[in-house]
DNA sequence: TGCTGGTATTTGGTATGCCAAATTTCGAAG
DNA sequence: CTTCGAAATTTGGCATACCAAATACCAGCA
């Protein structure tokens, strides 16, 4: 290969082993502000109210300290994602979910989650597995009864997610990540609701049972009907739209 | 309410039973960009050879005759859906998915449509479940014969997107089509050894009756096993990286 | 007082231009 | 001929300006 050749395939396949990626390299604007409104939209009550939430980009650049340009495209994304809608002329408005919507994700969630379950069965380590166990200690009644639910289910979800990961899929974490930040959007609505359908600790147990015998048929039925069992719970008992 | 508070929520609900939408208006240049680059990006041999993909800015801009920002926009929402992935001053390059992360991807497609499979047991009408079997009857051993494999693919793609469909969910519908089509994208690599996998018609029937039959544990299971096979033969037979 | 029409303002969409980082070019040195 | 490095070029990130559509405001009329 003449050196030319090797100047213009510079960085096409550099693999020669020497395991260094590109430097952090502060991220952009648009990341940052990408980051930014997430977290915003995150803390912010939905569904505590019933007028359209709205944003307003030159605000937003504002007070983010750069212009609309990566603003619009931080947007672009979170749009993307099914957190915003543009609406030309009128504004960025913040999503809200119906609750027939709401269903489908939480479905989705007993979908992604049981999967999960049925691929720890078969992957996970006897490490692994205890220390989702551990994990499931810190789902003592007592602290329910002492800690804020929102903490609570902030920590329910964390549980699922445990185990989630347990699955070695990085896809199915991140997509169901993605369904937990909508389903807890409503938590300041029906915390109280969802909670009561979600805490039991008992299910909880039998899961992480069923994984340590490497049951995968049960461990998956037992994830998906105990978040089924959600979903039906919201078609009952919550109100939206 | 006085005037001016009638104004002021103009168009927050102004349901009076006028049955009118708001009219198209003519979508956005980051619309059409958008829908420009996944159709390119679609009718792309991605896997085809072993050179980063990467697409210019400008050059779009120009072939599109617009301006950068819309192009931005459009770049920056097919990042989010991880078809592209922009790098400073490198360029904007098409994904290639490894072959761990696209057998996740088909883990999850898998939990995805055995869940479709076992909502429409208990959702989809007789008339709708009927519609998948006169669909199926397209996959006949004939076509495959003297069809291309390429359109084969697709086809059978569509019946399960047909299956997912009769679940009622658009949430589990959208989902896998985006899994689809990262899955799609390896078939001009892959095609003959993935529908050895795919293409067993009995499957498909076994399916169909099990859905008919309303048993939502076995269409369910007979999904979840039909394509988690296809992961396993992918698992060992594709090459990728 | 209440409604109407016109005007000023707001707001997202798009085009342009500049900048810094990274690459490519290319000529001089060895 | 290879190597080295500085200049020229390329390329994405960002800021700014302008536009058209839609809204908000307000004067004027009934």
């Amino acid at each position: 290969m003449s050196t030319k050749a090797a100047l213009n395939k510079r960085w096409q396949s550099g693999d020669n082993g020497l395991a260094i990626e590109r430097l952090p390299a502060k991220e952009s604007f648009k990341s940052r502000a990408y980051a930014a409104l997430k977290e915003a939209i995150t803390n912010m009550n939905i569904y505590g109210s019933d007028e359209p939430l709205l944003l307003d980009e030159r605000d937003i650049s504002e007070r983010l300290g750069a212009s609309r340009t990566p603003i619009r495209e931080a947007v672009a994304m979170l749009e993307q994602e099914g957190l915003l809608k543009a609406v030309p002329r009128r504004g960025i408005l913040v999503v809200r979910r119906t609750k027939a919507e709401m269903i489908e994700m939480i479905e989705a969630w007993a979908a992604l989650e049981s999967m999960a379950a049925r691929l720890a069965t078969s992957r996970a380590s006897d490490e692994a597995i205890a220390e989702l166990r551990a994990f499931f200690k810190e789902f003592d009644f007592n602290r329910i009864e002492r800690e804020r639910c929102d903490e609570y289910s902030t920590a329910n979800i964390a549980f699922h997610q445990a185990l989630i990961r347990l699955s070695g899929s990085s896809l199915l974490a991140a997509m169901t990540d993605n369904l937990f930040f909508h389903v807890r959007a409503i938590r300041h609505r029906t915390i109280f609701e969802m909670d009561r359908a979600q805490r039991s600790a008992s299910d909880h147990l039998e899961i992480i049972q069923a994984i340590e015998a490497r049951d995968a048929d049960r461990a998956e039925r037992l994830v998906r009907d105990h978040t089924l069992r959600l979903a039906r719970h919201v078609e009952s008992h919550v109100n939206l739209d």
